[in-house]
RNA sequence: GUGGCCGUAGCUCAACGGUAGAGUCCCGGAUUGUGAUUCCGGUUGUUGUGGGUUCGAGUCCCAUCGGCCACCCCA
């Protein structure tokens, strides 16, 4: 016997039920994003590994251990299938020169791989839509950005959602910084696990984001980021925070925040739900002024954030706001070879004319075929019977109300048919 | 990548080391064209997979695949 094949590890299938919810998610973000002005945009799902390299950095685990990376054996290409969306989203408006006119606000949604061990929440091959605010140097976008989100959850109904903000100023005033704490963790070193004492050569910011009780007493006494700050840092922030204010978006400052991506400078954030256990970043993004030189393109300040969308749809359907199923209007049954002839073309004609309709399909009694129109969910059933036929009529009968079944003249249904389905409904 | 828990019918779950079951779903019937309720009947499994221990393994052991949780990481 052949074995069975079976799907990739961490990558899943989306089964009806819940790929209708996918699909209302994708119509409520796509409209969402057409309100506030951003685009659409598309990129390959695979690029060129350097891509990744230069743009999310070489000491992020992201690049050390998950990515999907080959050599192309037609071409020696270096290639990997994405881990994010921004570093395409840069290279493209780089590539064609998207900003010649003036700044571009983006948005994208895909798949993306990292190969990481899968638990809830985290997927091999997973998704995010996200916004990239191209060519715009203020903290006004930044807000932006954050108030929108802010925004999406309230029509997506989802609550509870925490907002945590911090700044991590220049390059410069972080290398500063950087300078500092690893001359001060070192001074600490005995007291540091082995995965602090790791990072503290290779991405020393991350350490802030240990987890060990007793990394976090060490760094309590720690230098803190704020105090390298110069008056264009603080005074970014303090726009991003008092546009936050006005719009009435809450948030805590955290200043332990750092992000794990390379390209981030001066704001960055995280919306965060406690509902999602391990995983709970529901939300991620900041500015990225350095992306564009990186990738060598023209200087030219960019900000952005990506939502993951396995995450926020557990919130949503948890919130229970997972809408029903979409019902048909009518389910069509017939008895005879020509009934089914006749009932094809009135289905027909109904679909035209905007409705939905399904019609039975692969013969059975009318008993089983009334089985099929309940289970439908459909509105209306209608019936193509032999005394139907012979009548010219159709027979209509309510599924979900307690309401006489009516026949119709067939030349009528189409025109009546509106009438038909909103009694049905009321 | 590391550690812990768990894989039995399509789904939710039972079964002391001794004949694999229930509910649900699905199919048919209870009415000579009519669903959802009720009643009657029926199908459903290499117990994730492969080895081992045993007279005998769903149950114990090993491996492997998959899921969940935590670490790690991040959306």
């Amino acid at each position: 016997m052949t074995p069975a094949l079976q799907a990739v590890r961490g990558m899943n299938d989306v089964l009806p039920d819940e790929a209708e919810l996918w699909l209302h998610l994708e119509r409520v973000v796509a409209d969402w994003f057409a309100r506030w002005g951003y685009r659409p945009i598309r990129t390959p799902l695979v690029e060129p590994t350097a891509l990744f390299r230069r743009a999310i950095g070489e000491a992020t685990d992201i690049v050390e251990k998950e990515m999907y990376s080959w050599r192309d054996a037609l071409s020696d290409e270096a290639l990997t299938l994405r881990p994010e969306g921004t570093a395409s989203c840069v290279r493209a408006a780089i590539e064609h020169s998207l900003l010649h006119d003036g700044p571009k606000r983006l948005w994208y949604c895909g798949p993306m791989y990292r190969h990481e061990r899968p638990q809830k929440g985290r997927y091999r091959q997973f998704h995010q839509f996200g916004a990239e605010a191209l060519g715009y140097p203020g903290p006004d976008v930044d807000a932006e950005l954050i108030v929108m989100c802010d925004r999406l959850w309230q029509e997506l109904g989802v609550a509870g959602l925490r907002l945590e903000l911090n700044t991590i100023g220049s390059p410069e005033e972080r290398a500063r910084y950087r300078a500092d704490l690893v001359r001060y963790l070192e001074a600490n070193l005995e007291r540091l696990d082995a995965d602090a004492r790791r990072r503290l050569y290779t991405n020393p910011l991350r350490v802030l984001d240990s987890k060990n009780p007793r990394v976090r007493e060490v760094l309590a006494g720690a230098p803190v980021l704020a105090d390298y700050l110069g008056a264009d840092s603080r005074a970014h922030f303090d726009g991003v925070r008092s546009l936050l204010d006005a719009a009435g978006v809450a948030y805590v400052v955290n200043p332990r925040l750092v992000r794990g991506l390379d390209y981030y400078n001066l704001t960055v954030f995280e919306w965060v739900s406690d509902a999602l256990g391990a995983q709970g970043t529901v939300c991620g993004g900041g500015r990225y002024d350095g992306l564009f030189a990186q990738l060598g393109g023209r200087p030219a300040p960019g900000a952005g954030f990506a939502v993951g969308c396995e995450r926020l749809i557990a919130l949503v359907r948890d919130a229970g706001r997972a809408p029903p199923p979409p019902r048909p209007d009518a389910y069509v049954l017939q008895q005879s070879a020509d009934g089914f002839a006749q009932a094809f073309l009135l289905a027909d004609e109904l679909r035209a004319a905007g409705f939905r309709v399904v019609q039975h399909a692969g013969g059975g009694s009318l008993k089983s075929q009334m089985k099929k129109a309940d289970a439908s969910g459909a509105w209306l059933a209608l019936i193509v019977g032999e005394e139907e036929l012979a009548r010219g009529e159709v027979s209509v009968k309510p599924l979900r109300r307690n309401a006489p079944q009516v026949r119709v003249p067939r030349a009528e249904t189409v025109r009546r048919f509106a009438q038909l389905l909103q009694e049905a409904k009321s």
